[in-house]
DNA sequence: CGGGGTTCTGTCACCGGTGTCAGGAACGGC
DNA sequence: GCCGTTCCTGACACCGGTGACAGAACCCCG
């Protein structure tokens, strides 16, 4: 055994044995001084730290967590990571899980319902002892087997056919601040637009905006409320709501996708007085000309608020809590809301 | 031994020796099936599935993983993922990555240079196949111990004290083209601002910069290179540039962080004809009025290249590949760049 | 009918840590 | 001097899969 150089250049990641080998004491003490128990002598426990830096050694994570079971490591499992709202929302729970050392692991779920399950199934098998989702389907049995060992928490929709924590914003009634605000600027016709109606969170927020033209006795249009076709873009749905008789003069929209895609359709017909409010900030918002008022999400509180129950679950599986968080969300008035022009 | 039910409810994640006692057989046998080893009797296989089917076994890949030595995993470590940049390339190696069946470990390393190794090494430590790393600091030799058993590929900016792949983009040359265009178009007084020259990215821009004003034969002005302070935003650069004699009639923007701070401050100034080419497409560029002239940078190709690269490593070790991959960019002309205004 | 090859299945060790337990040394109190 | 307690260290099994190897059954061919 040569004597230990501290300046050693080590190529190769070693063993908790080698570095008891060279510190001439069984591999059990290296584990006892790697977690600061303290029933090691100050001088072994010397050498030992000695023997550690001299090979540079790092604790092998695998076999750490092979050997309690539990991977020290949530997942995140989001629709599309390139949505700035899901990029903040990762963001916010890596930021929460690097402050007690727990790794993230990530997959996006895409928009098809039928990938979730296999997706998800791919993290669990690592054994991780949480996962936050944003689900696509509509059936979340199939992580009942998995309950007993990771906390689950829903974020943006709730579960369907299994009890677990979520985290979701008051929908129906941000989509309703956003309506009566418009009706308060005076709008009488205000139509609604919407990526997918199928998505539960997009139903709320109809609901409000329904909920809001019912409290001021504005009589309901079927016509006024639009899905828009993915393959066309919103300009078909623009074409329609401009040919029905007494045409609106505000748009609610119900989501930022929605919302990206019609403004640069509205700012290209030069937008003759359409009044628009968007459900979900999105970036340059506040830039544009005229600025656009939305109903804002906040997506790192909600990233923070399913971080922080995810690990009060881990920490506390057995206490009682309230399965359903609701964010709230904020109307931000800016320029798009204005008055109806009178003509 | 109960009669195998396919509809049981499973309350619990089952092990492969439950799996083999069910269908009795030894354990060696069910990982034969699973893994799809040709010498398994067809009777065999089938009474195997069934009790796979019986029990949802799903296998544990903590302790697949811990005998192999190596996580089927990678790791992906950038500054900030709500960045949409960063999204959208973390998005594209998801999708790579799914196709193989890895699974991703993701980290944000945020702006500090300091904060870089230990991020690095909580994902290290899991013994990870590979990682993709958009760096933030300046010595990367650290990362010496695990090159034996890790390929590393660098995003955006290439290591340093380090040898390893790097996928990064044609800065220089998009600057180039950009400058080039403003040119063209007959602009002589050509600002240049960047949010942080201690980044090789910017360092090249700006070279990139300065090679188009020194083609063209117009001279550089020192007073035209600006760096942006963050705690005071772009107001004061803007009013620096306003105040030099013969004033800039166009900047050149470095990166789109810097960009979408300008934008809003251009338009609150009325943009007294100042023209703009952005480095880095943002999110409405295309919408805004004027729509802002970008130099595009296709994160999801570079995401899909840094992926391809790193499974090609992970593959092959010794294969002989060009360390560095460098990324065309794509000069898109909008409206922000138009000629300048007679006065 | 014997030898060689292929097919199928099981036994056992092993990956690298940690929990359990045992045992020796040192120390204090009566 | 004896007993009880605390301190320190090591031996050993174990987590749940998989690689190496052995052995049995069967087939084909000379």
């Amino acid at each position: 055994m040569t004597e230990p150089r501290l300046t050693a250049i080590v190529a190769r990641v070693s063993t908790m044995r080698e570095v008891a080998a060279l510190a001439g004491v069984s591999g059990k003490t290296v584990s006892r001084v790697i977690n600061d128990d303290r029933y090691v002598s100050a001088e072994v426990r010397e050498r030992v730290q000695r023997a550690i830096a001299e090979l540079a050694y790092v604790p092998n994570m695998l076999s750490q967590t092979f050997r309690t079971g539990r991977d020290n490591a949530i997942g995140v499992a989001v629709p599309d990571l390139a949505d700035p709202f899901f990029g903040a929302v990762v963001q916010a729970v890596t930021e929460r899980a690097r402050e007690r050392s727990v790794a993230v692991l990530i997959t996006s779920l895409g928009s098809r319902p039928q990938d979730e399950q296999p997706a998800a199934e791919s993290l669990l098998r690592r054994h991780i002892a949480g996962l936050i989702v944003a689900p696509t389907s509509d059936d979340h049995r199939y992580l009942q087997p998995w309950r007993a060992g990771t906390a689950f928490v829903f974020i943006d929709r709730p579960p369907r056919h299994l009890a677990a924590d979520a985290v979701v914003q008051d929908d129906a009634g941000g989509a309703r601040a956003a309506v009566e605000h418009l009706l308060a600027n005076g709008h009488r016709r205000i139509a609604f637009i919407g990526w997918d109606l199928t998505l539960t969170t997009i139903q709320h927020r109809r609901d409000g905006y329904r909920a809001a033209l019912r409290s001021a006795g504005v009589p309901p249009d079927h016509r006024l409320e639009r899905v828009l076709d993915p393959a066309v873009g919103p300009s078909a749905a623009l074409a329609a709501l401009s040919e029905v008789a007494d045409p609106p003069t505000a748009i609610f929209s119900a989501d930022s996708q929605t919302s990206i895609a019609l403004v640069p359709e509205l700012h290209a017909r030069r937008n003759r007085g359409l009044a628009l409010v968007s459900f979900g900030d999105f970036p340059m918002a506040a830039a544009l000309r005229p600025s656009v008022s939305v109903v804002d999400q906040d997506p790192a509180a909600l990233g923070d608020a399913a971080a922080e129950r995810l690990f009060t679950r881990v920490d506390h599986p057995t206490r009682r809590l309230r399965r359903q968080i609701v964010m709230p969300v904020r109307l931000q008035v800016r320029q798009s809301s204005a008055r109806p022009r009178v003509r």
